[in-house]
RNA sequence: GCGCCUCUAGCUCAAUUUGGCAGAGCAACGGACUCUUAAUCCGCAGGUUCUGGGUUCGAGUCCCAGGGGGCGCACCA
């Protein structure tokens, strides 16, 4: 139904395949150096090409196609007294792989061309690309069968490269400020540093469950506290939760941690990475999303979550208000609250219900309740409050700042009080991990960190409004029919173990 | 996980408001054509209408169940 059947296309035999194509060029390449042709003029230089033959327009005694490769397109020109195997040229199927040798010339109607003398088929193709017009549009087989979208459809490929430009930019700005990059278990024997539902999985030999990592927290720290003054990761993390349009089970992170440093200067950081892939992929600081522009010149604006509510609905909210006036404003604004949330949890609700889609940005969001933070250390003078900031954009959280906690007596009663709350049914609190409380009762200094999503800046940056954009393989779930050969594999090897 | 929508040829889509012989363009296959640009023209072929039940003289169309996909809600970045 997919295209798993071969469309009966027929084709050469592959017994004289080459084994290496020597001296092929780029199409823009040959594109670029040849522009200077004149229509009907001959370049006297003779290249080869190869890549996809993605159209083919025969007539009679000569042929024009299309050949495609990783750096665009060129035509192909073949005439019968020149053409080697003319005839079989003209049988090519769309989407054979071929290399092509002739003289670069531009044609009677102006097409850059390559005149072709000899060509070899590199692999026939056996199921279709989709309409030549109008690509493929089904998003299953466009997730499904990348391969596929990334010919049939445009802005594809450039998506995922940008997306490569954005990596590669965010590791030069952090080597250029002294970030040393690391890389810290994904299997993990416990899980910590988000609130989040883990993936389990089972490590044969130890006899023992194993976690997918939920982020890259605790392990860098502990870094810190090794001594690594500057520390980053960019690695993918695993959340047990549903897919939509925006989330991923598994996505990108970028987490970063500087010792002596305080969420204000990660605040700082943030910027300094996120205009600089933004000036990287579109040369300005300022991209259009969905329609409307953003701005990313810095300094940022910053405003306190309760401002930004009061601002938003008119509604003041304070965490000294007693949680019954709390509950009675939230409903007032038509947010809907669990009956066992504190003050913090429902100052933190309405801000997510109200507000946050509403912020355009870019804003630095600052100070969020303590109860709602367990890993951030608590405001220098305000009390009941973290010293954490969100940057939005778009209505969506790029990524967290916070001034980390270090007090290994504060984290174990942190730790404690998450272990209550799943006692009173919070499935994605956090586990107690010795192993993270003894590194901090060796010392870690004042140190900053942030968690920024990848996935998301790349979204901006591509103006696309669907994680699975940027995804070369996003989550799906799997097919019947595999999903019955998979359970008939599993009766086999429980049979023998 | 819950709700709503959807699934027709390899691809993109049709198929009278209210059930009456399943169609087109592209691709493929055969042929014509010495400057095409989604070439054009002629011909041929292509279907378990997602699957399984049901209602009906008759189901792509209506009903039930299952599967895939999309969207919304919930959870999260």
């Amino acid at each position: 139904m997919t295209g798993a059947e071969p469309e009966d296309l027929q084709h050469s035999p592959r017994s004289d395949i080459a084994y290496a194509v020597p001296g092929t060029e780029h199409a823009a390449d040959v594109v670029s150096r040849c522009s200077y042709l004149d229509q009907g003029e001959e370049s006297g230089e003779v290249v080869t090409v190869a890549g996809r033959l993605m159209l083919l327009r025969v007539q009679g005694k000569l042929a024009f196609g299309q050949l495609r490769d990783w750096t665009g397109r060129i035509q192909l020109f073949a005439l019968a007294p020149v053409t080697d195997a003319f005839d079989d040229f003209c049988r090519l199927n769309l989407g054979d792989w071929i290399a092509a040798t002739g003289e670069v010339v531009r044609t009677k109607r102006g097409e850059l061309s390559v005149k072709v003398a000899g060509w070899s088929l590199l692999a026939p193709a056996l199921h279709g690309f989709g309409d030549k017009w109008r690509g493929v549009h089904d998003p299953d087989v466009r997730y499904r069968q990348r391969e596929v979208d990334m010919w049939a459809n445009e802005g594809v490929r450039d998506r995922f490269l940008v997306r490569s430009l954005v990596v590669s930019t965010i590791r030069d700005l952090m080597g250029a400020r002294g970030f040393v990059e690391v890389e810290t278990p994904v299997l993990q024997p416990l899980y910590g540093g988000a609130n989040a539902k883990p993936f389990v999985t089972h490590y044969n030999s130890m006899h023992a469950d194993f976690y997918l990592r939920i982020s890259l927290e605790l392990y860098l720290k502990r870094l810190v506290v090794g001594g690594i003054e500057r520390v980053y990761e960019i690695g993918r993390v695993f959340r047990n939760e549903g897919i939509s349009p925006k989330y991923n089970p598994e996505f990108t992170m970028l987490e970063a941690y500087q010792a002596y440093g305080d969420y204000t200067d990660m605040a700082e950081l943030v910027e300094y990475i996120t205009l600089g892939a933004v000036e990287a992929v579109h040369g300005r600081p300022r991209i259009t999303f969905q329609g409307r522009e953003v701005d990313f010149t810095r300094p940022w604006r910053k405003a306190t979550l309760l401002e930004l509510v009061e601002e938003t609905t008119g509604v003041e909210l304070d965490l000294s208000m007693a949680p019954a006036e709390l509950r009675k404003r939230a409903e007032g604004l038509g947010v809907a609250v669990e009956d066992f949330w504190d003050e913090g949890a429902l100052v933190t609700e309405v801000y997510e219900k109200t507000t946050e889609p509403n912020l355009w940005g870019p804003v630095h969001v600052m100070d969020y309740p303590v109860s709602v933070s367990p890993l951030t250390r608590r405001h220098r003078t305000k009390e009941g409050f973290v010293e954490r900031i969100t940057p939005i954009v778009a209505g969506r959280e790029l990524g967290e700042c916070y001034s980390e906690l270090v007090d290994p007596d504060d984290q174990r009663a942190r730790f404690v009080a998450q272990a209550e709350a799943a006692a009173r049914g919070y499935d994605e609190a956090m586990v107690l991990d010795e192993d993270f409380l003894r590194a901090l009762e060796r010392g870690m200094p004042p140190t900053g960190g942030i968690g920024l999503g990848v996935d998301r800046l790349v979204m901006l940056l591509t103006d696309v409004s669907h994680i699975r954009e940027v995804l070369l393989f996003p989550a799906l779930r799997p097919e019947a029919g595999r999903e019955a050969e998979r359970e008939s594999e599993g009766e086999i090897a429980s049979e023998n173990p």
